[in-house]
DNA sequence: ATTTTGTATACTATTTTAGTATAGTATAAG
DNA sequence: CTTATACTATACTAAAATAGTATACAAAAT
């Protein structure tokens, strides 16, 4: 299927629900705006935070905001953050993975380069283009010609 | 973690060891050559036949062969074939998907368009250049550009 | 007719993912 | 300095997806 999990799409939605907002919000407010139960939501916080997308303050009128501007912050990075590295294959990932057949695989490689390719083509989406609907494709295309791939490979 | 299955992965292992071959290859030598059980080799043939990336030959001296040349064979095609639908998120797939917040989300119209983005990047790769190591990265940028999204959207 | 080789379905085990519960810690306000 | 608010951390459970296996069947060449 090629799919993000769950989880990081709730992420994605959390985090553009934050994106017009000043004022920090609670773990309450975020479970109400976005129907997530509380504990599920409890967990996405902390990843969120964990990996420098999100600041928390903690005590009485304590909540979550975004560490950066939306312009500055990619979709890739939040699915990172919530459901690890990027790597379409099990060879792809920087331990090195445990795949049995690596012996016979000549694949390798090139796996590393089309990972890459996905990789920085997510990271030249941003939540701010994200929380536009519809998105500016024509921004986008923009984006897409000075990407990193298509410069240093 | 954003990956294709292990399947798919072992889909494209199988493509791209028929690749060079004219012959056509065995369930048994495909199992052997590619270090994978032969139940997993049935499955995976059974899956690129009926989806018309494989053919087969019954009876003594059968096996498969691919469909088409590698250059008209994309990844894309292949991780489909095993995984089915290229769709980052639920709510991506074509039938709708059931997702439960749908109408608190207003994501589902961008994520159309950056799921769109990343299978026509997987489509631009062929099997051809995958099989090629290391893959020739300067051709694979010139098809990027030409790429159907860069155009179309 | 018999052997080779692909086809099809159903089942089981494993792993991953999502979801829940519960106890703990920091801080502002009175 | 106590209390209420709100985030933090860990462990557990249930459900779903995935991988892997077994077994019976069908087609075609000799």
């Amino acid at each position: 299927m090629l799919r993000i999990s769950r989880m990081a799409d709730y992420g994605l939605l959390v985090m553009s629900h934050m994106c017009g907002q000043r004022e920090l919000m609670t773990l309450d407010s975020l479970s109400e705006l976005t129907a997530l139960p509380l504990p599920t939501m409890r967990k996405l916080m902390r990843a969120l935070t964990q990996n420098g997308l999100a600041d928390s303050v903690r005590g009485p009128h304590g909540g979550y905001q975004l560490s950066r501007q939306p312009q500055q912050i990619s979709i890739a990075e939040i699915i990172e953050a919530i459901d690890g590295p990027i790597a379409l294959t099990e060879c792809v990932k920087s331990d090195g993975g445990d795949c049995e057949i690596e012996g016979v695989c000549e694949l390798k490689a090139n796996w590393n380069i089309v990972n890459r390719l996905i990789s920085d083509t997510l990271q030249t989406v941003t939540l701010d283009m994200m929380s536009q609907v519809p998105i500016n494709v024509k921004r986008l295309k923009s984006e897409l010609k000075a990407m990193t791939f298509q410069k240093q490979c």
